[in-house]
DNA sequence: CTGTTGACTCCGG
DNA sequence: ACCGGAGCCAACA
């Protein structure tokens, strides 16, 4: 069981509409490593089964994933699920953290 | 073993 | 709101 597989299952076991932040994940493991967590989703070694769009900054905002790079497309397919989000950021009514 | 790096977070200016 | 520095942790060279 490495760090990485912790995560991986966590982040696999989000319901569909619900969101997580690298802090909760962090603390659910009970750790700080909110930067290897990074890592391991960084690396994505099961990109289909890891629904890394939905883990999102403590700040609620996307974080680096599609963040960095305005992705209409992605916003929507959040959206899709029941995620809102205005302005790259995660509107705080609708997250429902995991 | 040491040093860097990063999709992070917190706090102060 | 924005920026920079400090802290923390795992992976990798």
């Amino acid at each position: 069981m490495t760090f990485q597989s912790r995560i991986l299952t966590l982040v696999s076991q989000i319901p569909k509409g619900k969101v997580t932040t690298y802090k909760l994940l962090g603390d659910k493991l009970n750790s700080k490593a909110y930067r290897a967590i990074g890592q391991a989703l960084r690396h994505n070694p099961d990109a289909p089964r890891i629904p890394c769009h939905r883990v999102i900054a403590s700040d609620l905002t996307l974080g680096g994933y599609c963040g960095k790079m305005n992705h209409p497309k992605k916003v929507k397919l959040l959206r899709k699920e029941g995620i809102s989000i205005s302005n790259n950021r995660i509107s705080k009514k609708n997250v429902y953290l995991f």
